[in-house]
RNA sequence: GCUGGUGUGGCGGAAUGGUAGACGCACGGGACUUAAAAUCCCGAGUUCGAAAGGACGUGUGGGUUCAAGUCCCACCAUCAGCACCA
């Protein structure tokens, strides 16, 4: 026998399988119940990495012993390639990004196909091809008609540097995810998408999702739905004429006795009709060109110190009584949450408390506790149940009584209702960037907005070798004129293309549904095949887009559900989040680490079977694995015992020596592989191989079995030996299956504890034997440790398992 | 600060409430070899003991149970997400 030469046998293998289209799915398969499994696609950038390694093994693990399985699967793969690496490319090397798209996509596809992924690739696209684009902008008219949609002036995250519109997700931290840069906050037209209208519902689909507490959390945080009230103060000139009313939003009203000021956004503009009561507009215009140029940054990291500006000529009242208040304006208070408006209460919330040091402004307590150097917050009220002071007819109520209470009275006066508010704000849509997808939407003096005719999509990227924004930060299409100038749709006169496009979000939020039908140019993708496939049943890649790639892909789907363009309302049933290969720092592997590693140098080295084993016999799925080459020999060792297996075959039915233990095994890896659990089923595996070579045989039936329970983690290897062995093809194959009745072996050691102690003292006795007998055995064994003068005051029996006597 | 996760040998990591440390690496001993590599066999939680055997062991302290790494309570450490969200 030849030794097992990987780099000829992998080779064959995957140039078989492409040829072949192997991995084909069937759309309405007569007879197979569909599985799909999803792994997230490929940002188009440069070569696979080990995070690649890592996330996509166990997703194709799962999508080869689905198909043994007998299900019909649809395992497919793409590129996100509307991203940042090919704009970079364009702007520093002046490479055409739809080359650099066309080179990356390439690669990335073959690199997979070196891995043996077992991927279809009769479906594959990338965002930025036009025929994928068309249907993301058709979503974008859907979204525009159903009033989705919207252009406003609005406050949003800038980065300079970019010179672009960020939204709250790419900004996390007031720093910009494309660059690193500090954000700043500017006012500018901005497309918006509704997707705080439908919070609730990505709330739901979080409940109904199979995912990672950690991850659910992640999520539920990101839309951060908190419920309070809202309550009306009325406000007044210093004359006493009543201007108007601000609205604020409370998680707290039972403090609302305390309150000793009211604080608007910087960016609120709700005085701004009042200009002329006000005494210090000037100031105040000045507070706010201030603040607007500090950054996200800053704003966050001088948490401590307030910064703010009295409003001079005008106050409110307390609704419930009629306290005069002052107002001002400090941008601890955001605009885009609640109502940009807040009672301050400092006695009971320690910004407010702060806050009021810094500008000398009295201090009521309304609850029990001392807030003489700090504010005694809702937290530890409401754990103490602490009693009302100061707040007329509610003081001596316990705490929680009066929030119940107060919150009635002022729902009866009028002055306010209970209201829910959510963090997550809608969504931010466009960049002003050349690489994305142009919106099909002109601007025309005559009819103002005009969406395009439907027919005439894709609205095609002009090509430019201009990829920069200019200085007023417009988009490099701006520069494009013969592009931007076209007749309006509607009257045919003179128009203007909106030349922002769209963040690379949008071809991502949902590409899983056009792997149904990637080649559709009458729909999205046929409503049939969408039926067929349904949600995917099992979606694998990174944790770090999971409140925002994920969250987008519920808005849209819930979206598009809802006008009926797809047939259901959860994108994903199941959603793995994989672990991170990191490196000796701790931290996640790139290139720069001192021992970044290529998956293309480990399969070179050692072959694309081992690669896959030794990346996922580190540590589970969803755990973060620090990489090492140290364990390799123990990878290597295995396949070269698994390939001897050839030359230990005798006899072709399942053997007595091996039934309990081959039965165990397949129980073991069909539930592991289920859970993408890859390092205990490749230990199950090493297992068995071990007591095969013990006993110096394997039976045909057997070997049939371990190949194909170890050919969704080695393709390759395993197709090889079947194919020498058994002369047919191991992919025509069915997933072996287990008896319970061979699960537990004939003899049993069964161990013996004594008043809940374990004596390490075994006694051999056949499966499923009686407690009278068992203890005879133990008599006849051990007659020190019970012997029938003894008297025992229990016996606890677990059958096949343990024995405690308890004297 | 809030929320969630995780704490197990020298290392990566296993354990439906039932023999803790599977499997693998590294390590020690042996076989083969002129020698090395490769391969194969054996050993191995810590500790006392020549051995038989004993004691102690899953971050810490309590609890539930015949039995706890696993369940409950409190605390500590660590990682991650969010964070002036009213």
């Amino acid at each position: 026998m030849k030794n097992y030469d990987f780099k000829t046998i992998e080779k064959k293998w995957q140039e078989k399988w492409v040829n072949e289209h192997s991995f084909r799915a069937v759309d309405f398969h007569p007879t197979k119940p569909k599985y799909y499994v999803l792994y997230e696609f490929f940002n188009i950038s440069g070569n696979l990495h080990m995070g690649h390694l890592k996330g996509t093994v166990p997703a194709d693990a799962l999508a080869r012993m689905k198909r043994f399985q007998g299900y019909n699967v649809l395992f497919p793969i793409g590129g996100d390639s509307f991203g940042l690496p090919a704009e970079n490319a364009a702007i520093k090397k002046g490479i055409n990004p739809h080359k650099f798209v066309e080179d990356g996509a390439k690669k990335a596809f073959d690199q997979s196909k070196q891995l043996g992924l077992s991927f279809d690739w009769d479906r594959t696209f990338c965002t930025s091809d036009p025929n994928y684009y068309k249907w993301t902008q058709w979503i974008f008219l859907q979204l525009y008609k159903h009033g989705k949609a919207y252009k406003k002036e609005g406050v949003v995250n800038f980065c300079p540097n970019c010179k672009t519109v960020l939204s709250n997700e790419d900004s996390q931290g007031g720093k910009c995810d494309r660059c690193g840069g500090d954000v700043v906050q500017r006012k500018r037209w901005v497309w918006y998408l509704k997707m705080r209208e439908y919070s609730e519902k990505l709330l739901d689909n979080i409940d109904k999702i199979d995912m990672a507490e950690n991850l659910k959390e992640a999520q539920r945080n990101w839309i951060g739905k908190s419920e309070g009230m809202q309550v009306g103060f009325d406000l007044f000139a210093e004359s006493g004429r009543k201007l108007g009313k601000v609205n604020i939003f409370t998680t707290c009203i039972e403090t609302i006795y305390g309150v000793t000021f009211v604080v608007l956004a910087p960016e609120n503009d709700l005085i701004d009709n009042y200009a002329g009561e006000i005494k210090n507009w000037k100031e105040i215009e000045d507070y706010r060109k201030k603040t607007a140029l500090r950054s996200e940054f800053d704003r966050l990291s001088d948490q401590k110190v307030k910064t703010g500006c009295k409003v001079e000529g005008i106050y409110v009242k307390n609704p419930v009584n009629n306290a005069k208040v002052p107002l001002y304006l400090a941008d601890f208070v955001l605009a885009g949450y609640g109502t940009g408006a807040v009672m301050a209460v400092p006695a009971h919330d320690q910004r407010d408390f702060d806050f009021a040091k810094t500008f000398n402004i009295p201090v009521i307590q309304v609850i029990e506790g001392d807030c003489k150097d700090k504010a005694v917050e809702k937290k530890e009220y409401l754990s103490a149940n602490s009693k009302m002071l100061n707040s007329a007819e509610f003081d001596g109520l316990p705490v929680k009584e009066a929030k119940q209470k107060i919150a009635d009275k002022i729902i009866a006066m009028g002055a306010g209702e209970k209201k829910i508010n959510y963090k997550m704000q809608d969504w931010p849509f466009n960049r002003q960037r050349y690489w994305g997808e142009p919106f099909p939407v002109v601007f025309c003096d005559h009819c103002g907005t005009v969406l395009l005719d439907e027919k005439d999509l894709p609205l095609v990227l002009p090509e430019t070798d201009d990829y920069l924004p200019n200085e007023d930060g417009d988009s490099p299409l701006s520069k494009v004129t013969d592009w931007v100038n076209c007749k309006c749709p509607k009257c045919g006169r003179l128009a203007r293309r909106e030349t922002d496009t769209m963040p690379n979000w949008a071809g991502s939020s949902w590409y899983w549904l056009r792997y149904i039908d990637p080649h559709n140019d009458k729909a999205l993708a046929d409503f049939e095949k969408l039926k067929y496939w349904g949600s995917v049943d099992c979606y694998t890649g990174g944790t770090e887009h999971i409140t925002r790639h994920v969250l987008y892909a519920f808005f849209w789907q819930n979206f598009l559900y809802e006008i009926g363009a797809v047939p259901t309302r959860e994108p994903f049933k199941r959603k793995m989040g994989s672990g991170l290969i990191l490196d000796d720092q701790g931290k996640k592997m790139s290139k720069s680490s001192t021992n970044g590693v290529s998956p293309l140098e480990f399969i070179d080295k050692y072959g694309a079977d081992a690669a896959r084993l030794h990346v996922h016999f580190l540590g589970g799925y969803e755990d973060n694995t620090p990489w090492t080459y140290d364990g390799i020999t123990g990878i290597t060792s295995f396949l070269d015992k698994v390939w001897a297996l050839q030359n230990m075959i005798k006899g072709d039915e399942v053997s007595q020596e091996h039934r309990f233990e081959l039965n165990k095994l397949v129980k073991k890896v069909t539930e592991d592989l289920e859970d993408l659990k890859l390092n205990t089923s490749i230990a199950a595996l090493m297992t068995f191989i071990k007591k095969v070579r013990d006993d110096k045989f394997i039976t045909k039936q057997e070997l049939r079995a371990f190949l194909i329970l170890l050919n969704p983690m080695a393709p390759h290897i395993t197709s090889e030996i079947f194919e020498k062995v058994f002369g047919t093809q191991i992919l025509d194959e069915s997933w072996p299956k287990y008896d319970e009745k061979f699960l537990v072996a004939d003899t049993i050691t069964l161990p013996i504890q004594v008043n809940g102690k374990m004596t390490k003292k075994l006694v051999k006795v056949a499966k499923d034997v009686s407690q009278e007998q068992l203890l005879k055995e133990i008599e006849k064994q051990y007659p020190d440790i019970y012997n029938s003068t003894m008297t025992l005051k229990k016996v606890i029996y677990v059958p096949n398992r343990i024995v405690n006597l308890i004297k």
